[in-house]
RNA sequence: CGGGAUGUGGCUCAGCCCGGUAGAGCACUCGCAUGGGGUGCGAGGGGUCGCUAGUUCGAAUCUAGUCAUCCCGACCA
């Protein structure tokens, strides 16, 4: 390696690139707004995957597919829905390719046009939703909980790794229901799933709320989220759920018959978070050195690295590593021996440092014969020596302390961030000099939404779920509000 | 689509104003030493200078066109 690195408060957003281009996460590839994700980011898209796609089959969901290419007259059956997807959809308009007759290379061949225009999913409530159309005609039939992990596609005019590409991965999930009441339950608790999710394994704490109409997914009757705070102060959306009523299944004319013998719409709810929670993570927890991952998430959560001159000694210590990995394996730590010989020690220090992995362990031949290691934490970039016994347990408590240092790092740094102001003047003081979540009455319009958007960039993140409800007057327009929501400039 | 900038080995860039046939650092390969925080020394490999046309004896360098990328604005998980 070798690289200068670039500090946060030198260049926010130059730091991040680096990270993660410097830590193997990803880079672009030949397409433009398309990323290619190298075998280390994708390790903790999988981390992330195995343990989302665990509390959804645990909350009753079971995982299907469907295709990533949409009939165009799909799109237009929900009003809101073409609103909001049809200026970012990539359309298919032919099936076939020939050889140029003029030259070299190929051509779209002009005599295979599709009879009906194809577009590749945005999202996938339309083909799902004409898909369950087929599936059900009882209330004997619901509910049904679907969720598919796939990639999507919206053109984007700007893009950045992770945070936003044209395309990217996700799961979606997507629900129906006999009734209101259950439908939006099942909104709620996919919500506290994210919730519980971001916190407690990516620690990054999160505010759970809705959506104000304006920032509504198309064709959702409300939807929830949960924001996060990146180090920069800017908010970032990590996940949506979505009460989608009526909406789709009147679009695809969903009916279902009631034990009533009644024919009624059937209710819906989706739900999905992407590989943006891998921009998320690394803005939440890393610092100049690079990235820093929690241990619950860490592809490697202990990386060890032998120091040695001859070849007996490389042996010794390889050997000493691998009894203590399979005690550690045992423990179900995920453990990397660094045993290349092309590269010196130091080297490896600084390569897995910068790739957040929690712990180091070095072992050379002094410690080999004081039976100890030199541990580091990569959080607290502070160095012990520890005994070789009792060593597997000690690591086996430590990380879950790692965790929830991060955690709470996060934490107390969202926590002050988020602050309260009353007039016009001091929310753009805010806004410039202490960036967080800014807590400010709102009159609930969306013309003065819109009017402090167009000021300052600053959007409502949230009305925050278990709000206290609190008399107030608008920071804007001075008119009457009942509670305080959350604005934040954001990703 | 408007405003600004840039295209030169894998990467970051110098050279361009004042045309003379391409250079540095990093990375890579080999050798020797080194090995407890990004190792040192030596030797080597690798480039149609974005593309096209023009000016010229001669173009990375000048001119015109074209394509692409990046940054700033309007849209967004």
């Amino acid at each position: 390696m070798g690289f200068d690195k670039i500090t946060r408060k030198e260049d926010y957003s130059a730091w991040y690139n680096e990270i993660v281009k410097n830590a193997d996460l990803a880079e672009h590839s030949a397409v433009k707004g398309c990323m290619v994700i190298k075998p280390y980011g994708y390790a903790i898209w999988e981390g992330m995957q195995q343990k989302l796609d665990f509390m959804f089959k645990e909350t009753g969901h079971s995982n299907a597919y469907f295709p990533l290419l949409i009939p165009k007259s799909f799109l237009s059956k929900e009003a809101a829905h073409v609103d909001g997807f049809a200026k970012e959809c990539a359309v298919v308009t032919h099936y076939r390719l020939k050889n140029d007759p003029n030259g070299k290379g190929v051509i779209v061949d002009p005599d295979a046009k599709l009879e009906e225009e194809l577009i590749i999913r945005p999202t996938s409530e339309t083909v799902i939703w004409s898909t369950y159309k087929n599936w059900i005609q009882s209330y004997r039939d619901l509910p049904i909980l679907l969720n598919q992990w796939a990639n999507v596609m919206r053109w984007e005019m700007r893009t950045r790794l992770f945070l936003r590409t044209s395309e990217f991965l996700w799961q979606e999930g997507h629900t129906a229901h006999a009734t209101k009441e259950e439908a939006l339950a099942e909104t709620v608790q996919m919500l506290e799933v994210y919730a519980d999710f971001a916190e407690n394994f990516l620690g990054v704490p999160v505010i759970k709320g809705v959506k104000t109409p304006n920032e509504r997914f198309a064709g959702a009757e409300e939807t929830f989220c949960i924001e996060g705070l990146m180090q920069d102060g800017k908010a970032l959306q990590m996940g949506t759920s979505h009460f989608l009523g009526q909406n789709f299944a009147k679009a695809f004319d969903v009916k279902f018959q009631s034990k009533e013998g009644k024919m009624e719409y059937v209710w819906a709810s989706s739900w999905g978070v992407s590989t943006r929670l891998v921009g998320a993570l690394i803005m939440a927890h890393s610092d100049d050195d690079g990235l820093v991952l929690p241990p619950n998430i860490a592809p490697i959560q202990v990386v060890m690295v032998p120091i040695y001159k001859t070849e007996e000694e490389r042996n010794a210590i390889l050997d000493y590593f691998k009894s203590l990995k399979k005690e550690l394996s045992s423990l179900n730590i995920r453990v990397k021996i660094d045993d290349r010989d092309t590269h010196k020690p130091g080297f490896k220090f600084a390569e897995w440092e910068y790739k957040g992995v929690p712990l180091r362990i070095a072992v050379g031949p002094r410690d080999m014969q004081n039976q100890t290691v030199e541990l580091a934490r990569r959080d607290t970039k502070t160095k012990e020596t520890f005994n070789q016994d009792g060593l597997a347990n000690y690591i086996h408590g430590l990380l879950p302390k790692i965790q929830e240092s991060l955690y709470l790092k996060a934490k107390t740094f969202r926590d002050e961030r988020i602050i309260e102001v009353n007039t016009w003047d001091e929310f753009v003081h805010a806004l410039d000099h202490t960036p967080g979540f800014i807590s400010a009455h709102w009159d609930g319009s969306p013309e003065t939404e819109q009017a402090i958007k167009d000021k300052t960039k600053a959007t409502i993140r949230c009305i925050p779920l278990e709000n206290k409800l609190e008399e107030g007057k608008c920071i804007l327009t001075g008119n009457k509000s009942s509670q305080r929501v959350l604005f934040a400039r954001a990703y």
